[in-house]
DNA sequence: CTTCAATATCTCAGTACTGTAACTCTCAAC
DNA sequence: GTTGAGAGTTACAGTACTGAGATATTGAAG
């Protein structure tokens, strides 16, 4: 989490009243703020799923096998951004409630599908609609064309950043 | 975390090839990228600052404290964003490593304040310089124009979802 | 066939917190 | 002075993971 605003280095002319913020500080508050939202915005969903008796990991995973069909666990692991023990402990805990199951995989014995059952389909098919119209009131503070902005340059930070090696 | 893009209802007007999205296709997809691109900045963060040992949220509070001084452990809680439990436990290890100590507070005897020592001091001194090149280079995939617009967009989303009632 | 690097999943100890409840202290009202 | 609501901090149990290593399987090369 974020660094607060940021003590300025006291180097470079001082032309006129305001001096041009450095790159590194233009970085850190975009950082900031990019923390904060995000956090801001979990609240609301995890508040909405967790109504439901699930964490926003477990959501996801339901989601993307609803939207997607059945999927093998290393996708769902690069789908939802979790390690890979945190795909087992997570499709283990949705199993215990009978929402997912696992399956075998005829091509490659290594490979277990997870997909849901009728009941998680159906809890899906329940939930989805709420959470969405959640999501929607949460991010309401921006218009739709601010919203469309804020996605395209977020997908580009976030895919730049992505590639970028550690 | 994230919904990936979503099935589409099938309601409304085919008027033509495209078809608009929703408020919630707008707001879900907003959502994704977000939380993917909080994920992928915050990786290169956490990296950074764990060849120093320390987690996000302990350089949040040296870096808070740096800028602004000794502060009562709720304003530090305001600060960083974690729980009371997390700021007791955040500061017990950073007092541990005797970067931060507990004053005090002669006004109120209930409070106390977080404040640097002078090895903490030292350290931040250090790697803070570090660490704004490190968030710098993972931003980079936006140019300084469209961080500052991004930085914008996300300063008045996170407000907004902050004052929303969960 | 055998070997072996690569891939897919699972196991499990460890971690960084959160949330609830308890404790201490303050301050305003009576 | 006493009472009580409430603020500030802490203790502790519980949670949702991560990361490293173990196990099983594949497929390509020799």
């Amino acid at each position: 989490m974020g660094a607060s605003a940021t003590a300025r280095p006291t180097e470079g002319r001082s032309t006129g009243r305001t001096r041009a913020s450095t790159a590194e500080d233009t970085a850190l508050k975009l950082w900031v703020v990019l923390a904060r939202s995000q956090l801001a915005v979990a609240r609301h969903a995890e508040a909405d799923v967790a109504r439901h008796g699930l964490t926003l990991a477990e959501f996801a995973i339901l989601e993307v096998l609803y939207h997607r069909g059945p999927l093998l666990l290393g996708e769902v692991q690069r789908k939802i951004l979790v390690s890979s023990g945190g795909v087992t402990y997570l499709v283990d805990r949705l199993a215990g409630k009978g929402l997912v199951e696992r399956r075998e995989c005829t091509h490659d014995r290594r490979a277990r599908y997870a997909a849901l059952t009728p009941a998680g389909e159906k809890l899906v098919a329940r939930i989805f609609p709420e959470h969405a119209r959640s999501i929607a009131r949460a991010v309401s503070g921006l218009s739709k064309a601010e919203q469309l902005q804020a996605t395209a340059l977020l997908r580009k930070l976030g895919i730049s950043a992505a590639d970028l090696p550690i």
